[in-house]
DNA sequence: GGCCTTGATGTATATAAATATATCAGGATA
DNA sequence: TATCCTGATATATTTATATACATCAAGGCC
């Protein structure tokens, strides 16, 4: 049994996210400990940091409050938190896909308003790099083309090889041309027209 | 001890994502256990779900293969997965990366070995991917694109969407030609060949 | 004052984690 | 074949949680 002292910052922190999620439900330990099925002497000693409390004491504390439990990689920490933070307004995308889908939408607005062909060549360059960046996502493909790599022994073998190649050559058709990855058929949904600014 | 049934599903998906965390770090168990201090034996029973586990072992574990433990407001889930996907886009991104140096590296090996232009071929493929998912982790190309949007106002401001959309045009033209966005000098370091497969 | 709620604290016991240490089967490799 | 690494497993011991039950001090309220 650790005091309290300051030793596990983060475990303070949880115990302490668990008593303001549960006074934020206006719920006593008492209560608490009905709905978890946890006695309330223990949820004493967890809000003050005086156990080391198991994962199902955890999980059903947090659950009983509405919380969840998740293990998200530490450079998303900051995004996570600003999220939460800014709370349950639907969905959250990449910064990418929000800032290109409000450029999609005001752009849209001013179709609207008045037409213009340099209008109509942003919303498609708009929808281009949308495009592109879902493309990217896919991380399937990369990984088949290391594999594929990978299987290439010797000179000889010529078959992984070129399979190398088709991947790869695919991989990069497909961002430059918005298709997907795996597709076979190459179809160009856009011709590449003015190349340079 | 509880064997692994199917009694908690949240304790078995934590435990699921230690482990993956752990391979995707390419750690051994021993080696983890040296880094947060936790026995390799006990490692292994936590990750085949065998133990209860407390949360100074969650903690350490997380820790050490880099992954935060966040209690998240239930209505948030939907949203912070999503982004934990993105941001796992930028954890993609780098497992996309790291897919891309080992095919590379690869390659380079089997240069080495023997010589041939379908292996030239194929290395410089691959380091056109690579340059293309870098272009496309700068996302302040993409905020500077949504801001200039938004500075259009009316069909006469002509410069506003000029400026728009030449910076549309800049990003889309940067993730083809691997030339970072804010580049004001566009120089296709190489040329689009073999456009299809 | 008396009453009730809330959170904290104190036993005592059962159960299980955590640990050290050793080992083992399977797979890869030289 | 022999060797090394990985993950799973076994044993024994220590430590601490988790639980039930009881109680207590502080604060609010009638």
């Amino acid at each position: 049994m650790q005091k309290n002292t300051s030793k596990n910052y983060a475990a303070e922190t949880i115990a302490a996210a668990l008593k303001a999620a549960r006074e934020a439900k206006g719920l006593t330990q008492r209560a608490l400990s009905k709905l978890a099925g946890v006695p309330q002497a223990h949820i004493s000693k967890i809000e003050s940091n005086a156990v080391d409390l198991r994962l199902s004491s955890l999980l059903a504390l947090a659950h009983a409050v509405d919380l969840e439990v998740s293990l998200i990689p530490r450079k998303a920490v900051p995004a996570v938190r600003s999220l939460a933070r800014t709370a349950s307004t639907g969905l959250a995308n990449s910064q990418n896909s929000k800032d290109l889908a409000q450029a999609s939408q005001t752009v849209q607005q001013l179709q609207a308003a008045f037409k213009s062909p340099e209008l109509d060549r942003l919303l498609a360059t708009i929808a281009d790099i949308a495009r592109l960046q879902a493309a990217l996502t896919d991380t399937r493909a990369v990984r088949a083309l290391r594999d594929a790599v990978e299987d290439i022994h010797s000179s000889e073998d010529t078959k992984a090889l070129r399979a190398a190649v088709k991947r790869a050559t695919s991989i990069r058709n497909a961002l430059v041309h918005n298709v997907p990855p795996t597709d076979d058929t190459p179809r160009p949904a856009y011709q590449l027209e003015d190349d340079d600014v």
